[in-house]
DNA sequence: TATTGTAACTTCAAAAATTAAAGTCAATGC
DNA sequence: GCATTGACTTTAATTTTTGAAGTTACAATA
């Protein structure tokens, strides 16, 4: 019924926003990336509550998106920094901000906030495409999609739920 | 202070996020990506209830995401699909879907929820990489990250928010 | 030595968002 | 005529989030 059942969905999308898929996550990661480690500063840059940002992190922690380790004892201090697993977000990062850039109403004239330079090229990414294995750009017309047998099951029970309660009733 | 003021924010993926970044609203374009239009069978579909996913098509309508569109009179029926904006999030939900594979403990041996093929090559798509104008993969290390004058003053503002209410105070 | 400051949180009450269940409305199928 | 469908809306209860203040353990400054 809640959000967690989707955690335990067969979709890999939703399993990833089971985690990734509230208010303040993706904007905390995005903080990650720009370099962003303790505490104070997460807060100061998300704009998020103390509270909610403590439960974030330890949320993150778990999911092991996230690692806390100490930077320094007496008085102890703590920074939190990507894992592997959370530095592999940067894909959904890129395309969030790719995205944004073509839609959200940002003049293109203007300086973007944050500049990416290509290091082995040496310019600006400004868009970026999605690539096959095959080595050809993604275009969604050409995906064609199925449904695994698993999900299919998932699915039919999800759209009878409703219906079948009222009938299954005594 | 809330979460509407990120939606002003110089950056791209706080702009993003200002409309997506929500419990429901990514798995509901997933949804769309899946074809299911019509409010009941996203209701079934995403769990959500049905007074939020009014209120999300709504945003998402707004937002020039969606469109509702009637597809019989007598009685009058809706449907909702995306619009260019919204079939442009593909890139979002295909990097949200690389990354579940990857790390949400799903079994690769298993079969996926959802079969991708391209229909161009004829294989699955398993996996994705990210590409730069100058043709190579982009990869996290090889970017330089640099912040414009804008979102500069925006985060100085930002970090001294708190200090400064408390030193400005009379 | 006393006071102030810093970083990383925690606590608590108030406000806002979400859920669950039921209800509405206009037809249609039986 | 009566139950059903589809697209919602209403209402009250529950859960989350916010905002402000407090805590801990030191360090630095007066």
């Amino acid at each position: 019924m809640g959000w967690d059942e989707i955690a335990n969905s067969v979709c890999p999308i939703a399993r990833s926003l089971a985690v990734l898929g509230d208010r303040w996550t993706m904007l905390l990661i995005r903080e990650f990336f720009l370099g962003t480690r303790r505490f104070d500063a997460l807060q100061a840059q998300t704009g998020m509550s103390s509270h909610l940002l403590a439960s974030r992190l330890k949320r993150l922690e778990r999911a092991g998106i996230v690692e806390r380790r100490q930077y320094q004892a007496r008085p102890p201090r703590y920074e939190y920094r990507l894992t592997p697993k959370g530095l592999d977000l940067h894909g959904v990062v890129l395309a969030l901000r790719a995205w944004g850039m073509r839609w959200s109403g940002l003049d293109p004239a203007d300086e973007p906030a944050v500049a990416l330079i290509h290091k082995t090229c040496g310019s600006a990414i400004s868009d970026l495409s999605f690539h096959h294995d095959c080595g050809q750009v993604l275009l969604p017309q050409d995906i064609l999609t199925t449904f695994g047998d698993a999900f299919s099951a998932e699915r039919i029970a999800r759209s009878t739920h409703t219906a079948k309660d009222a009938a299954d009733a005594p």
